[in-house]
DNA sequence: CCAACCTTGACACAACCGTGGTAAGGTTGG
DNA sequence: CCAACCTTACCACGGTTGTGTCAAGGTTGG
């Protein structure tokens, strides 16, 4: 037989027949159907569930999550803001206290001037 | 003034002081505090606090997405073993009714055999 | 034909998310 | 000194996630 049906599946690879439907809606494995309905996992399908189960328990990640990669993996506009905001200055010199924090951009851009000026 | 306290950041930002403080537990942005413990918003803390809500607005996307986003960007080993998932063959051929999937991966099968016999 | 599957849809429920509020107490600036 | 701010820590509450179970009905294979 060349693909199981969602019970079976479920046996192989230790998602409940419900998961199966749930990680499915989640559109992160979408079997195919037989001509009458049935989902049918073929191998590939089968191995994507047991490594996403892997992925699942290893890492602290939720199935929303993936879901979430997933989409930035499609969506090239999504990716493309999500990394610009990631990206955009996420840290300032560590040890300069805020109250000082205007006098220490000050002083930057006093070298900054001396540097142009010599 | 170099930096504001977390009302005067909410004003600016369109947050509310409830929701800066979730969004720094979030860890998307930290912002520093004074000797006596307030939270300083400067600039640059500002403004990514408005374009996350930008980017929140204009993209279907939760602020837990944007923190898996970050560990993504952070954590490598999440990040090539999220990858790994996200790349393992995710289509086969259209068109191929799965009953006859087996018969599809022989014909490929007999493909392969043959030009190499060719 | 009938038992054993499959389908979708619904109800349920604990746990968490996003968000607001409030209380008890420290800090600050005029 | 005192009003107006800040802090953390809670209670609340509707919405979503993850998961199970059940019902009503179609499919399949011996």
């Amino acid at each position: 037989m060349a693909a199981l049906t969602i019970n079976e599946a479920a046996e192989t690879t230790g998602w409940s027949p419900r998961m199966l439907r749930y990680v499915e809606r989640e559109g992160l494995i979408e079997p195919s159907r037989s001509s009458s309905g049935y989902r049918l996992y073929g191998p590939p399908e089968l191995q994507r569930l047991r490594t996403l189960r892997e992925l699942l328990a290893e890492h602290e990640v939720s199935l929303g999550d993936v879901g979430f990669a997933l989409r930035l993996s499609r969506d090239d506009d999504l990716r493309t803001a999500v990394d610009a905001w990631l990206s955009a200055r996420p840290k300032r010199p560590e040890g300069v206290a805020d109250d000082d924090w205007l006098l220490f951009e000050q002083r930057k851009h006093e070298r900054l001037l001396q540097g142009a000026a010599a």
